[in-house]
RNA sequence: CGGAGACUGGCGCAACUGGCUAGCGCGCGGCAUUCGGGUUGCCGAGGUUGCGGGUUCAAAUCCCGCGUCUCCGACCA
């Protein structure tokens, strides 16, 4: 990509939105572009790292089973009222010209209960593992923190639906397993497990919380066995759920997924049941398991960053090279940094060029920092003196010079 | 939802005890200059001051209503 084709540019001025970094630099660098209160727009960077987020994710999700489809964000109020969810406060609620009452979908049991009970009649059928990747509404009564809590925001939600308890708990350790896999692939691995209030099935559910000092959560963590429990929790009893242990340390964080197991909630509402070998009806036993792709582009922005600007891990990196041209008024310099970057994209590298000319060299360095690709490659008159390009890792001060010949397998 | 504060070119701000053509920086367009950590100079475009009403000879400025945003708190399946 060409960095002087690329739609949204770095800003100079600081935001007003100043209360959290992610939304600071995130808008700065060009990623995301505030719509109103809670409401973003994700740019062609932003846009990137977003979909590599989510393309982890359903990766992961395929790899235990689940099938990825997409719901509607629009649904009939009678499906809250069916399940007595209509007056949850961050309900989005309007009326089509018909006059029908709709809601705008915070979360998706009463959209997926339905939905799967028209296909699942016989105990055959079971388990199902229903995912989706798509916008959530919720009326939060204060949207904050840039990418943190938004009124619309990306979320990945599976449903699981079993025969019975035994099979829920297991799908839900090995849901666990599989949101460590992804932290892990995302970089983001300062994220506990933490107990939650389970509501009324279960004694806890669970939600995966990044360590983070401008987190707005705080949970209590248990160094012993490196899980942790919420605030919720700590006031029920003041010890890990685990181990009993008692010394449990404060820390801030940042809640980026959580799961529940929601046994025959939603099932019972909608009358959903499933026949096993003898014929008996049996109730369905449900989980439910949320993350948010936006939130974690958020939370990783929040925690990995420096004083000049964002940090990627090469796995969600909008790209991976950052190209710096340098004197391109002078003609071989131009034409060898532009056959450096043809090579780079022969060779499917990611690169972002940045060919502006009359843009001082200060000012792409700013640039380059400020977006954070994981690599930068430079040419320079200076640089072809010297042999070859120069090249740096975001996050180290060292820069060598390479030979054009070995840079790729470099890269590679 | 309670409390506080704000709203002026695309962005950040100034002018506010009412008074000249609403000013500055960034960004944007042009010309020249420069070329390794946000070069420099000159020229230029861009505003019915959030919306609606009121007071006044005169409103960005004062008053009323509405909207939006921000901050602190409560809330956060």
């Amino acid at each position: 990509m060409l960095y002087s084709k690329l739609f949204g540019k770095t800003s100079k001025n600081i935001t007003i939105d100043a209360d959290s970094i992610n939304a600071k630099l995130l808008s700065q660098a060009g990623f995301i572009q505030k719509q109103m209160s809670g409401v973003y727009n994700y740019l062609p960077l932003g846009l990137r790292v977003l979909k590599k987020i989510q393309q982890i994710i359903r990766q992961e999700m395929d790899a235990i089973g689940g099938q990825e489809i997409l719901m509607p964000a629009l649904s009939q109020e009678e499906s809250w009222i069916t399940t007595k969810r209509h007056h949850m406060d961050v309900l989005f609620h309007l009326q089509s010209q018909a006059g029908n009452s709709l809601v705008l979908n915070p979360t998706h049991e009463e959209v997926i209960t339905p939905l799967v009970k028209k296909y699942t009649l016989s105990y055959k059928d079971l388990p199902v593992l229903l995912y989706q990747i798509q916008d959530k509404f919720r009326d939060e009564p204060r949207a904050k923190s840039g990418l943190l809590r938004g009124r619309e925001f990306n979320m990945k939600d599976l449903y699981s639906f079993h025969q019975n308890v035994k099979d829920l708990d297991s799908f839900y350790q090995t849901v666990q397993k599989a949101y460590f896999k992804i932290f892990s692939r995302l970089d983001l691995s300062q994220t506990v497990l933490t107990f939650a209030s389970g509501g009324s099935f279960s004694q806890y559910s669970h939600e995966f919380q990044t360590i983070s000092s401008t987190g707005e959560d705080t949970i209590y963590y248990c160094s012993k066995c490196k899980i942790a429990v919420n605030k919720e929790i700590i006031s029920q009893q003041s010890s890990c759920p685990q181990c009993g242990h008692s010394k449990l340390e404060p820390k801030k964080s940042i809640e980026i997924a959580n799961i529940f197991k929601l046994g025959d909630k939603f099932s019972s509402a909608f009358d959903f049941f499933y026949q096993d070998k003898q014929g008996q009806k049996h109730p369905i036993i449900m989980g439910c398991y949320g993350i948010g792709p936006s939130r974690i582009m958020g939370a990783i922005a929040e925690t990995s960053h420096d004083k000049n600007g964002l940090i990627w891990p090469a796995s969600v990196a909008p790209y991976q090279v950052h190209l710096i041209g340098i004197d391109l008024f002078d003609t071989d310099t131009k034409k060898q940094t532009n056959d450096l970057y043809q090579k780079l994209l022969d060779a499917n590298i990611e690169v972002l060029y940045d060919d502006r000319p009359q843009v001082s060299a200060g000012a792409k360095f700013t640039d380059a920092d400020l977006i954070g690709l994981p690599l930068r490659l430079l040419v320079s008159q200076k640089s072809l003196k010297q042999g070859g390009a120069e090249l740096k890792y975001r996050h180290s001060s060292q820069i060598n010079i390479l030979p054009f010949q070995e840079i790729l397998a470099k890269i590679k």
